[in-house]
RNA sequence: GGCGCUAUCGUCUAACGGUUAGGACGGAGCCCUCUCAAGGCUUAAAUACGGGUUCGAUUCCCGUUAGCGCUACCA
């Protein structure tokens, strides 16, 4: 079994891209097959290096590996060997029309282009003299059409097609300028890396009766197909860069602090289901539940909105991963974050562990280890507004201060020891614990809200617990 | 315009032709509690419309509507 990704490096990795490298990758990996990434970067007028840097970065940051790696441009005789190939078995035909030429015509009648006249009718002797004195010229396909007859296949996803080659237009092959066509470098590779399973966007849907037409007129095997849903946005449309911004780019969801994991996973409910309620799944799991009878066939929105860019529902699958990870596996990711903020790691793992552990549970994203958990791992913190207001309760201050005194003596200065010691010092003024516990979480965290003030003592460590006490 | 695809809560989705149409996110409420999360419980919220077929239709068929895709010497 051989799967595939292909895509043109014309913008950065799009997230409807990301899926459907992640479904190929989950059937790949599930069967034992190859997985292999073949830039097809045909349109050397649109390709562009940042584009396929985008692609590696963004395949990279999720994760995700293949096993083998071709690049079409470097391909392109097999693709033209093919092309003529197929215009020796007389099943193409040189089209001298000039670009464009045709959709005139198309405006003026309303009805679809099909052929340039006269194109096909050309004799080969004149065809061969014209392009042999330099005339520009498309090779496109011959699409039988006397008698036109049904194109068929089976989708996985999408069940029997059918459409008549009355209704498919004769498309090209070759371009003017030598290259060869997406629909011809795709099939030529296709054929020639034995791709047995075709999983790509629904936008291809119809293309396939063309590519079909290809396979055949090669006299090669045709592969299997399976077409996925589209991801759209909130209004309907398909999602473009243009009309919708950043959130079509898998780096905004790297930059705002998503784990990859995670990531892949919210992309794996948008139009797959394994059927048994799941959501939260771990990678192992996502490749033994795929099946393709999983994938519906509507399109799915991605749930965004102006003010709020991101899917509320890729929020609470990275905060699941979050804190359902194993620790281990999470603090190299939370030292990266921490590390590009500037700020100090903990030398020590074992209590870098414990608070990221003791704070991880109220996140959603990475980011909130450098923002809300900030003071976890610096002292350069900004006092929350909320929490300013608990730290100016009367008496508040002074409160801290003497639990600070009081803690300092303290033997153990584990959780047990300072909330027996705080409680003390609630009785002995006469005022409610809480009163206590919300302040010293402000002034040890920054924050109104967070874990058991307790545990945030230990997770600051004894040190910056009582500054912060003497400094409140 | 032509051809094709699709249609279940706001969103993601589940449901051999027989279910009080299920779950999740988000919303509302309650419980728990040192706060906030988490967790538990409760709640509002859907089969686009119209015809068939059938004892019975979310499910099968047709039509309408809507959305999307393709209709390039883009992919």
């Amino acid at each position: 079994m051989r799967l595939r990704f292909a895509p043109s490096p014309t913008g950065y990795l799009h997230i409807g891209s990301a899926r459907t490298f992640i479904f190929n990758w989950l059937y790949a990996r599930r069967h034992g097959g190859a997985m292999i990434l073949r830039i097809d970067d045909t349109d050397i007028e649109r390709n562009t290096e940042e584009s396929m840097r985008s692609i590696f970065d963004g395949l990279g940051w999720l994760e995700l590996d293949w096993d083998e790696q071709y690049r079409q441009s470097e391909r392109l005789e097999l693709h033209r060997r093919l092309a003529w190939t197929i215009f020796e078995k007389g099943l193409a035909y040189r089209d001298f029309t000039p670009a464009h030429a045709g959709e005139e015509a198309v405006s003026r009648e309303g009805g679809p282009w099909l052929f340039n006249p006269g194109a096909r009718e050309l004799a080969l002797e004149e065809s061969a003299r014209r392009a042999a004195a330099g005339e520009p010229f498309v090779l496109r396909f011959h699409v039988p059409r006397e008698p036109a007859r049904p194109v068929e296949f089976h989708d996985t996803v999408y069940g029997p097609q059918v459409k008549s080659t009355a209704d498919i237009e004769d498309f090209a092959l070759l371009r003017s300028n030598g290259m060869p066509t997406y629909h011809m470098a795709s099939c030529a590779d296709d054929m020639d890396l034995r791709i047995s399973d075709v999983i790509r966007g629904q936008d291809h849907l119809s293309n396939t009766f063309k590519h079909i037409l290809i396979f055949e007129a090669a006299g090669a095997a045709v592969p299997r197909f399976a077409h996925l849903p589209l991801l759209i946005a909130p209004d309907g449309a398909k999602l473009s860069k243009r009309r919708h911004g950043s959130v079509v780019s898998v780096t905004t969801y790297r930059d705002a602090g998503f784990l990859p994991h995670a990531y892949v996973n919210f992309l794996c409910l948008l139009g797959w289901s394994p059927k048994d309620n799941r959501e939260v799944m771990s990678r192992q799991e996502l490749i033994d539940a795929f099946r393709l009878e999983g994938i519906n066939r509507s399109n799915a929105v991605v749930n965004f909105r102006e003010q709020d860019p991101i899917d509320p529902k890729a929020l609470w699958v990275n905060s699941e991963h979050l804190r359902n990870l194993p620790v281990a596996e999470l603090l190299p990711r939370v030292r990266r974050v921490l590390e590009c903020d500037g700020l100090q790691v903990p030398q020590d793992e074992a209590a870098f562990a414990r608070t990221v552990d003791v704070i991880r549970s109220r996140f959603t994203t990475l980011n909130d280890f450098v923002t809300r958990g900030r003071a976890y791992f610096s002292d350069r913190f900004e006092l929350a507004p909320e929490a300013a207001q608990k730290l100016n309760q009367p008496g508040a201050r002074e409160l801290l201060h003497e639990l600070g005194a009081r803690l300092s003596v303290l033997d153990d200065f584990d959780e047990q020891s300072i909330e027996a010691e705080l409680r003390k010092l609630a009785i002995e003024r006469n005022v409610k614990a809480g009163a206590i516990i919300h302040a010293a979480r402000a002034a040890l965290s920054g924050q109104p809200v967070g874990p058991s003030a307790f545990a945030v003592f230990t997770a600051v460590g004894r040190q910056r617990a009582l500054e912060r006490l003497r400094n409140a």
